[in-house]
DNA sequence: CTGTTAGCGCGTTCAT
DNA sequence: ATGAACGCGCTAACAG
């Protein structure tokens, strides 16, 4: 076990005979330093195979170059989506990144955020447990100048950094189309009344419906609270309607899979008697034999660029000429895609 | 914009009159603090809403409490998974965890083991980019004492700390299931040569037919590159086989996936003229029409779990007494799971 | 151009 | 039982 010793600026200018300061500006490639002493120094650097304490520069500059990301949860393909988004750009920008679950436990999102705050992260990029109404233990970071940026599950308020997707946007794109292909009776299966989406899901289905002069019948608007018996007891619902709807927009894929099977034990012909939009959280329709006919999909990669981007922006921008109120609210634009036969 | 300032020990004691090495005793709890000043102490820490500053602990334990995770992708479900595990045990013992995408790429790995030394990451928890062959950039770390534990994508070596999946044993367990389901033509449909659990599958496919008296075939093995057209090749190697295999083992999901499309296409009737048993990676498999009839699990939230674990009990053994050339090597045992039709 | 000095916040001797 | 003083590695005034 090697008791070796990292080599420090002090070190350093121990053997050249010069100051710490002097080393220290010359690695920084002061312009005051002149040429030879700087090569001197780069050069012993070398050889002691140097590399700067980011901890002691960390603790100096109070600033650690790393952003704290929570999510609910890893496994869920969107989240591990999202954050190779984020790691990517900040990484780029020579940010680190620690994560924390909060496994959708509002307790367990304090404690994230107080570990991350002691630890000094230069800024937080969150999506919200689900059952987070009350932000104050991150508004409360903002005492102590660490921004945070909201994505996918951003609070309600408006004097916050977010980007969350477009949900009335990419709506009324599926319910335009289905509408487009002659469907005139179109079921809704929601998630929980809680979640913002189903409210705008619900909206979105009543301006499209109305601007189309369609008839409107708010039995055919269903909620599944995901599982698969939650979602068989919503299509009974469904399927019981007279007449039946022609057409099915589920809250995601897994509820549309869950749809669609249910639908064939019930033997209707799937996309022919019975078609189905969702919104995108899986990669593998185009290996089902009876996929959803088309989805919109949310781009959760793209989405966790864009907030670690505004993240980046936001530590980067100068504290003292920049606006204090300020905030970015962006809308990810979704995009339909429709799965070929 | 507020411009608070963080309390620290200093500032307790000026309020206290006391001294600074009293504050940070009575707040340790230390023995020799009477009861009434720790107590004061206390209080105030808590009025002020104190607390200790991890980047100067981080800086002068040299310790930081972070270890770091190097993955090829976060985007990969196995790899989400198993940082997902490796996260709830970190968490468990008020660790942190850094995480960096290697994207498979060599240069990009050392550069981020590179920055996670400089960041003083207590430890190193990595799976390895495709091709890293050289791994000098880890043992390298041994001067610094920053402990790797390497996990799914190990190297060969053995003085090192690893946790992968039982490639034999899942493999034989999947064997012997389809020999005892009557099959004496199998079909091995492996990853690229350099992949060790190629050579593996290779090695057991010989032992499991050898012991069973089955006739070995080498011409039944076969590689693809793990794209669509690839795969697609190797199937057409296999379907002109005389007699043609009546069952095919294959390296993952996705390019079982593939071969089911290929074969369906070519009129086979799937799990009954040809049956397919690949490894587990996708989540979905119950939502297919013609699924693999069984895969092997390979449990990435227990392995990342389990990894996280060895890196806890390295970190927390003493230094002093410790064997120091003991290396751990664990083989996560995979489960055959049958897919009820 | 370069050196001296003073911290950053905390834990830890060594005194008292 | 408590305080004074030091140092971790580095940056940044301030002095020349």
């Amino acid at each position: 076990m090697s008791e070796k010793k990292l080599p420090t600026i002090k070190e350093i200018a121990r053997q050249l005979n010069v100051s710490v300061s002097t080393v220290s500006r010359a690695l920084h490639n002061h312009p005051s330093i002149g040429l030879r002493t700087r090569m001197r120094v780069h050069q012993l650097a070398e050889e002691l195979n140097y590399e700067p304490n980011q901890a002691a520069i960390s603790f100096k500059q109070r600033r650690t170059y790393t952003i704290g990301v929570i999510l609910p949860n890893l496994k869920e393909q969107f989240f591990s989506e999202a954050i190779s988004g984020i790691e990517d750009i900040a990484s780029q920008n020579k940010y680190n990144v620690l994560i924390g679950q909060s496994h959708d436990d509002v307790e367990r999102e304090k404690q994230i955020v107080a570990a991350m705050k002691n630890q000094r992260v230069d800024g937080i990029i969150v999506s919200l447990a689900k059952h987070t109404k009350n932000i104050d233990h991150f508004t409360a970071l903002k005492k102590y100048d660490i921004p945070v940026v909201f994505f996918d599950r951003v609070p309600a308020q408006p004097n916050v950094n977010k980007v969350s997707f477009d949900m009335r946007g990419g709506t009324r794109e599926a319910l335009d189309y289905l509408v487009a292909n002659g469907h005139k009776r179109i079921g809704i299966l929601n998630g929980p009344e809680e979640m913002k989406s189903s409210k705008e899901r619900t909206e979105i289905y009543m301006e499209v419906l109305q601007k189309r002069r369609l008839k409107i019948d708010l039995s055919l608007v269903v909620s599944t609270d995901l599982t698969k018996e939650s979602t068989r007891a919503a299509m009974d619902q469904l399927l019981s309607a007279k007449p039946r709807p022609t057409a099915i927009l589920a809250i995601n894929d897994w509820v549309a899979l869950d749809a669609i099977q249910y639908a064939k034990s019930q033997h209707l012909k799937i996309n022919e008697e019975l078609c189905f939009v969702s919104y995108a959280n899986l990669p593998i329709t185009s290996y089902l034999e009876t996929p959803p006919m088309a989805s919109v999909e949310q781009y959760p990669y793209e989405q966790g660029k864009t907030a670690s981007q505004i993240m980046m922006d936001v530590l980067n921008q100068d504290k003292e000429t920049a606006e204090p109120e300020l905030y970015i609210n962006t809308l990810i634009k979704g995009g339909l895609v429709i799965h070929e036969k």
